[in-house]
RNA sequence: GGAGAUAUCGCAUAGUGGCCUAGUGCGCCCGCCUGCUAAGCGGGUUGAGGUUCAAACCUCUCGAGGGUUCAAAUCCCUCUAUCUCCGCCA
């Protein structure tokens, strides 16, 4: 949710930002003439209340003949009062209601276009080539199979297609990750957080997931709960209505949690193995700050994603996504891509998102920045730390030799060894 | 799942239909006084929204949402959270 006072004071700009999206500006046009209703029909409602409760001092004190007037009229008053203020109410949810489909206006720094139109930012490291080393490389799913990591027919017969085991080194390999970003992140002043992976409507909707990306989303109908698609949602939530200290910002929290994904709209694509998957482990990071700080918290983000990246020894790229690309909170996003031996290509491992003040104004969380001063809204930012599978997918593949053993990053050696070797068959 | 209780400003409390424009204490902020400190004295102190050049004014906000009434913190209904006990359970 913008700043509603955008609409009087730079309509232009929201104008232009919804076309930097490739998407209309009329929607900038409903909106400034929803606000003047609400704001007209908020005049008229206290207008009217506001002579009402004058007219019920009088009553409290009249008795008799004139009494009896005084209660005609009131009676009256009270008619209107209640049209009045149900008009207010109209108009009022018809204005937000349009007001949160409204995107984040999209950075003028977020290069223009769509999905294809991202700027690579930069190329880190070297991906092997094979052919020169001699040997085919293995996917990770037959890497997988081999080290006895993952099991995807059983994942299949218990729960279905996208669904997965990680046995073994897999299972291993999992919580050697998440026990190395959990830590990492501690060190680098981020607070350990698990949280719920259920929540209420109101968490998903206040961090945007239920406008166009509500399809992706797990929904329990008996009890009206979500499944998070990421621990953004409950982080984002967590302070909720709530009014931060400015002095204890900014607040960094790294998440640990299960990520579900109905991925409704990408049949038939990534069909193999872990790389999309129904649910995955993912520790993410989440800070709360003021707006003047956010961009500087978000290319501290960008460096700490490299910074794990260069960790895990990974080849990869750093993306800036296309603002038609960009979901609804964000002004500006990043990706990660790790290089995929297999599919001969970088695909994304991480992304990072300003949100601005996007999520912070639906979800009510606000700073007050110096004491005796007003408050204002929080701006929040997120990033991937580690997705589990495909940061698996992307190790396995990256790290495999000609006999299918795999040779892990050097960060991962206290935890695994040097080497994942085949199992004996 | 069953029974009962509770929910008021940062905290603690008062408030059983109009005198609530929500009082008081603590805390906090500003000032005064006291040659330091403490005490004392005076004032301020929920959060939103609207009108406005501004000063100021108005409206909403007593867990949430409905209802009754001319008028609701107060009466009624629903929901949520917390606490106590019972049952079940990792």
């Amino acid at each position: 949710m913008i700043d509603p006072k955008l609409l009087r004071d730079a309509p232009n700009d929201l104008r232009a930002a919804q076309e930097r999206r490739g998407e209309s500006p009329a929607i900038i046009d409903d909106l400034i003439r929803a606000d003047e209703a609400r704001r007209s029909t908020i005049a008229q409602f206290e207008a009217v209340r506001s002579e009402q409760k004058s007219m019920g001092k009088l009553v409290a004190k009249a008795s008799g003949e004139e009494k009896a007037a005084l209660l005609a009229r009131t009676k009256e008053l009270g008619t209107a009062v209640k049209e009045a203020e149900a008009a207010q109410r109209a108009a009022g949810d018809e204005f937000t209601v349009l007001l949160k489909s409204l995107p984040n206006p999209a950075s003028p720094e977020a290069p223009p276009g769509g999905e294809d139109d991202f700027i690579v930012l930069e190329e880190v490291g070297t991906p092997r080539d094979f052919e020169a080393e001699g040997f085919t490389p293995r996917d990770h799913l037959e890497l997988g199979e081999l080290l006895g990591a993952i099991d995807m027919e059983r994942g299949a017969k218990v729960s279905g297609a996208r669904f997965y085991y990680l046995t073994g080194v897999g299972a291993q390999l999992e919580l050697a990750l998440t026990q190395l970003a959990m830590s990492t992140a501690a060190k680098w002043g981020f607070t350990p957080m698990i949280p719920p992976a259920l929540v209420k409507p109101q968490a998903m909707e206040g961090t945007g997931f239920l406008g166009q990306a509500a399809d992706d989303v797990y929904h329990l109908d008996k009890d009206d709960l979500y499944l998070v698609g990421t621990s953004e949602v409950p982080l984002a939530a967590y302070h909720g209505d709530e009014i931060l200290d400015g002095a204890t910002l900014p607040k960094r929290y790294a998440a640990f949690s299960p990520c579900f994904r109905r991925e409704a709209g990408s049949h038939g694509r990534d069909t193999r193995g872990i790389f999309r998957v129904h649910w995955f482990d993912k520790v993410e990071m989440f800070i709360y700050t003021t707006l003047d700080q956010a961009e500087a918290e978000h290319r501290r983000l960008l460096a700490w994603e490299q910074e794990w990246l260069n960790m895990l020894e990974l080849p990869y790229r750093v993306i800036d996504v296309a603002a038609g690309d960009l979901g609804l909170s964000a002004i500006r996003k990043f990706d990660c891509e790790a290089w995929i031996p297999t599919q001969g290509k970088y695909r994304e491992v991480s992304s990072t998102s300003n949100c601005t003040t996007f999520q912070a104004r639906r979800l009510d969380t606000r700073v007050r920045v110096t004491q005796g001063e007003d408050t204002e809204p929080a701006a929040t930012l997120n990033g991937t730390l580690c997705a589990m599978t495909r940061t698996i997918v992307a190790l396995l593949e990256n790290g495999q030799q000609a006999d299918g053993s795999v040779k892990l990053p050097a960060a991962l050696h206290p935890f695994l060894g040097e080497v994942l070797r085949p199992l004996e068959s």
